[in-house]
DNA sequence: CGCAGAATTGATACATCTCAAGCTGGGTGG
DNA sequence: CCACCCAGCTTGAGATGTATCAATTCTGCG
């Protein structure tokens, strides 16, 4: 039978225009003569589910946009211990310019598309370029105020919170991204395996697995196969989380 | 004996030339025009000790550096659960260009001087002058660092490690300020009270006092009274820490 | 001197981790 | 085509680190 199809195989246009992402990514803001100076700077890369993009501490000569696709960023102690620090999904931004290591692990969760930018010139036209430079600034913000809501999760939640506020935020992700209203049972992917969860929550993967079967046992999620979830009650859910029930929500 | 003197009765001088954070706030790679102008759309607020300077959700019409003393960010959830997720010191930066409410709980640790910018004029000036929102951009892509360094410790670290590593990050700062050599003996006082450290650590107070009582007893501290710490060894406190021994240390 | 806030210390409870065994589903080789 | 295999997942039993509840003890200050 057809072997699983490797991340390479299908060719990708340099065409900005009709980027999927080009109204979210670094370059949203750009104009056409920015876009096409943009096209002669970068180059796509493609990496299968599972593959480690970079090494925290490797040389890294790009900077980058998820064009499709799920990335983490980790960080790993000496013994092993390991913590998630950022999910990186569609039109987020990779690297730091004007560093030249990677400071973070940066692992394919899924088959992933880069659009790499070589770091010299990108880091030129930064300085010229405010387009370029204001929406990095936005976008770094945003991460930001996630990271801080992830240090609330960390730090405070019950293992039942922390996996609740996940399966939310990936709901409300999917939700964007599909225009559903928000009412009505969500049904989705979990992009995520157990011991993925279990890193980004700071949890292990046994009390992930039993926290998720209880909130199945509970009723507030329901589980088809392994991955993929449905949510009955939307609120009910985000009641589960810990968080404020009123508005609030950022990112 | 003389009464605590109260935050408000020193005047200042509005003079950018002079300032103490002149090379390490948000106006840092402004040129003297610039400053002329900042120097136009500024005000000097002081708070006490344990003041509150702004809630989170609050209107908040200014952004600001932080001149000296320290301040935190945190957040609080219903049940009134807190987690710091800043620790702000003088340069730092306070607010969101382009946000009209505060996002977290800011409140005054120690007596604090803040320069105040008024926020719609500042946010004009960023949209002009790229020496600052390019500095802002750095500072922020710092305390992104920062932040995933956080969320580590907060997800993987023990209790120990908690309390080890914010030492260590006390001790780095205040022999970044005095400008010591590294491995001669440091002494400094703790910025926090030991509910503060359990806030920023996601710990409750009784673990913090323990395990600073641990790591005395074990010669990694000394104590003398309750807030001032001598470390003999600096090595010997990052060991305890979990980080790696050898560089790779950021912000 | 005595009070109030901060810190320490003790005893116990409990959430999560650790170690271990077994399950499940999809791919593979015989 | 079937049995096997393996990664991913679930479940169980017991260990352990931290929280919780409750007394004291410090310390600075009025």
């Amino acid at each position: 039978m057809p072997k699983v199809r490797t991340a390479q195989e299908t060719p990708l246009s340099q065409d900005c225009d009709n980027c999927p992402i080009r109204h979210r990514a670094v370059c949203a803001r750009c104009e056409a003569d920015e876009l096409r100076f943009l096209e002669t700077i970068k180059y796509y890369r493609r990496f299968d589910a599972g593959q480690t993009v970079v090494w925290s501490g490797d040389r890294m000569d790009f900077v980058a946009s998820v064009v499709s696709g799920i990335a983490t960023l980790s960080q790993t102690m000496e013994d092993g211990r390991r913590q998630m620090v950022g999910l990186l999904l569609p039109s987020d931004f990779v690297g730091r310019p004007g560093r030249p290591a990677a400071a973070y692990d940066v692992t394919a969760t899924s088959d992933l598309v880069m659009c790499c930018f070589r770091r010299g010139p990108f880091e030129d036209m930064m300085r010229t370029t405010p387009s370029i430079s204001q929406r990095l600034l936005e976008m770094t913000l945003d991460e930001l105020d996630a990271a801080r809501e992830w240090m609330l999760l960390l730090g405070r939640k019950t293992a039942r919170e922390k996996i609740a506020s996940l399966v939310a935020i990936i709901a409300r992700r999917d939700a964007s991204l599909k225009l559903h209203g928000r009412s009505q049972s969500l049904s989705f992917d979990l992009p995520l395996t157990r011991e993925a969860m279990a890193d980004y929550l700071g949890l292990t993967l046994e009390t992930v697995s039993r926290q998720i079967s209880a909130l199945k046992k509970d009723g507030v999620i329901q589980l088809t196969g392994q991955r993929h979830v449905t949510i009955p009650d939307f609120n009910r859910l985000v009641e589960e989380t810990g968080d404020d029930t009123d508005g609030g929500f950022l990112v």
